[in-house]
RNA sequence: UGCUGCGGUCGUUCUAUCGCUCUGAAUUAGUGUAAACUAACUUCAGAGAGGAAAGUCCGGGCAGCACAGAGCACCAUACCUUGUGAAAACGAGGGCUCCGAUCUAAUCGGGGAUAGACAGUGCCACAGAAAAUAAACAGCCCACCUUGGCUUAGGCUUCGGUGGGUAAUGGUGAAAAGGUGAGGUAAGAGCUCACCGCUCUUAGGGUAACCGAAGAGGCAUGGUAAACCUUAUGGGCUGAAAGGUCAAAUAAACCGGAGCUAAAGUUGCUCGCUUUUCCGGAGGGUAGACUGCGCAGAUAAAUGAUAGAAUUCCGUCUUUGACGGAAACAGAACCCGGCUUACAGACUAUUUUUAAAA
């Protein structure tokens, strides 16, 4: 399997966020919280992924797009245990990081937040499977 | 040569690995007689943020709606000539005016939303008597009354009051009702005169804005139109959340069929008809999807991450270098043309000025 991150594995329906919004539960590692939820109709991806930066908090369309690339890239890298399970598993999970801190991290802080998430996702979900 | 102002151009580069969006081709899979279509975390190739992409301030394209004609309202523009342009707008030259410099003669530089303030209405803080149908606070002058003094008994002078004249003087203010000088007067005043200014008229120069000249008028018309307003010219309204196509589910109505040995209604009964029931259809159209969409082109929105090198700048040091740090402003969202605002640094034309060297 390899490192990529295409249109289909994006989180895209408006209903879709919503709903995770509403329902979903959270894991916190600042600067980031991120939410996840198992989607009930599956779809042939087993994850489905999404991003956020609060304009409240970053006014500049710049600062914005250079986190949600950091976190994005990060998340690229690291997905792949997370996503092997799913598959095995046959569910689809709906993931959305928010990025929640007033000040830009570099990248080396953010993909350590996004690996120990990701490594909390993955034993859940091993728990779960028990 | 440096510095400053203003204008123009550019506004980090390269390599490797891992990725993203779009397009084209191939491959594989599916549907299909085929043409073809769809899908792919399969492969290859190509393209992939800006000078401001920003603010959303103008103009236009494009789209929908409206549309006999006229008026009102609203908005925009506003010295003249001319060039580019579809228009907004920008450029060139000139006029007028304000400021500054040289320094008293015009020149140079800069600014001006630069039509109209004798069509009307409003406003003009503070200060000041008064801020606009002119006005009398102090002052000046005259008349009368009055207190005191001097007196050669004609008057002279003085404190105060009443009435009147007066815009010369003072003070206030951004601005005080033509300016300066002379005559004149009780004191004053365009009251009169000279020069300047202003208004009007005439002819002249200039494409024009406007200019200088002559004559007349004793001077009326404070400022403000980025206050309302007036004049002239132009302008239908709304924006991609526009607009278009496809279209689940659901309710009522519509059409076709089934059913009618079920129920209700229709006339007391029979038939028939209608409704309730079931199946199918069409229509508009919601959720949603696609399109609108472009030689970048998304739609929770691609254009990136890591490592190394180069370039520039900053800091420290043991200074022909080493080490560390930084890379301005800022991210397309229907598309063009402008305006405004933000901006490290590099190159460059030109102006002013200072210093150094010769």
């Amino acid at each position: 399997m390899r490192y990529s991150l295409n249109k289909n594995e994006r989180l895209k329906k408006r209903d879709d966020i919503q709903h995770l919004f509403a329902h979903g539960k959270s894991e916190f590692a600042h600067p980031i919280k991120l939410y996840y939820q198992l989607k009930e109709n599956n779809s042939d991806t087993p994850l489905l992924f999404g991003v956020s930066v609060p304009k409240k908090k970053f006014k500049k369309a710049v600062d914005r797009n250079l986190i949600k690339r950091r976190i994005r890239e990060a998340y690229r890298l690291n997905q792949i245990p997370l996503k092997n399970l799913m598959a095995e598993k046959g569910h689809c999970l709906m993931i959305m990081p928010v990025y929640i801190a007033d000040e830009i991290q570099d990248y080396k802080q953010i993909e350590g937040k996004i690996i120990l998430l990701l490594q909390r996702l993955l034993r859940i979900y091993e728990q779960d499977n028990q």
